[in-house]
DNA sequence: TGTACATCAGTGAACGCGCGTTCACTGATGTAC
DNA sequence: TGTACATCAGTGAACGCGCGTTCACTGATGTAC
């Protein structure tokens, strides 16, 4: 590989992840390419030597951030608690960690909203990664479609509860969204008899 | 009161009624003033006679809309379903009729991502608003803190499916969402045994 | 090995556009005498 | 009742700004002979 094609592959990946920090931070609308090619040590002009245009950088970020971040969160929970990954995805979810965090784990509170105003590339891309992270999910909590179900509750709730408490960070009812959610999704996940 | 009053008067309500279709449908930063004042029947240079800004605006409208909308789905789901207000209140805000309204009667999906990343003011709306509906649908609910605690995981619920099942409108998924929020909230809001 | 030209990643100024906000103005309504 | 002036709700053009995108250019790297 010539010296080009290596410094070329560099600014790409250096571009893939500014914009990924700031699809996290500030979703999609928010996140100028000026910023994004800042974030990458480069200047705006550059942009469009890597990528059509905004719209196609960002769908494969979010398609890049979904999947490695949900995958790092269900390969952890295994490991931590090999037991009940799904609790722990649960509470690793909804800790004040996660809401405090600048660069939050999630890209979904973020971009949500961004995604249900606009047209097919990002809702098409968005709707397979939770497709798939549903699916990683259930297969947690068992293999019948009740399970299915119950991870799709499971993931509403986690996002929803999320999404709230950051929305109005600092205040109790920001916690109280976090314990209740870490409690009745408990409940969700956990109960296997009947 | 004089006719020039009266006119100020209409023309403020016009403006209200307008910010709050625009903020139900789109949000707020994705709302201009332009299309809120083109929605009253005026012109953009009037809006600053009626409001200090578009902060102050929207503050108003936040308010305004989470207020009027609950209290109406409140009211309704008591009036449908005396034995089960809590369940009626699930029923209709996730029901499709709900998801693929233009305008829909909630505003949090709209609007939280919007909130989140704004200074106080519309953090402390917004943050109040919650605190009245989380308090009126608990009431529904029970008197303990018990009850109250399913209240908050009951709303994080709602709110979580319907702001990813209108992201992915269109798609079995986003019906998933629906149907099973449906199913597991019920439970929650239901169950008083133990 | 050395020279002349080709390639191409990245620069930075410019484009047209929509935004929130300001302001000089207009014209209907209200007030004073 | 009629005239002269004051008020003020609403207009529409302009402001500075940031955006996504384009494009002529630069200069380091790569290729041909």
């Amino acid at each position: 590989m010539t010296q080009k094609t290596e410094q070329k592959q560099k600014s790409h990946d250096a571009i893939l992840a500014s914009a990924a920090t700031l699809l996290l931070e500030r979703g999609i609308q928010a996140s100028s390419i000026m910023d994004v090619m800042k974030g990458a040590g480069l200047t705006v002009g550059g942009f469009y030597g890597h990528f059509e245009s905004k719209e196609h950088l960002f769908t494969e970020t979010l398609r890049g951030t979904a999947r490695t971040v949900w995958n790092k969160l269900l390969h952890k929970a295994k490991e931590d608690a090999p037991d009940a990954p799904a609790l722990k995805v649960l509470e690793r979810y909804l800790s004040r960690k996660h809401r405090d965090a600048v660069t939050p784990t999630c890209p979904l509170p973020s971009i949500t909203a961004d995604v249900a105003r606009s047209g097919e590339p990002y809702r098409g891309a968005l709707e397979s990664e939770l497709q798939q992270f549903v699916q990683s999910y259930a297969d947690l909590l068992g293999p019948n479609a009740r399970h299915r179900e119950k991870a799709l509750a499971a993931v509403a709730l986690m996002y929803g509860a999320l999404s709230l408490s950051r929305a109005i960070r600092g205040t109790k009812l920001s916690d109280d969204f976090l314990e209740a959610a870490k409690k009745w999704g408990a409940q969700l996940v956990a109960k296997e008899d009947a």
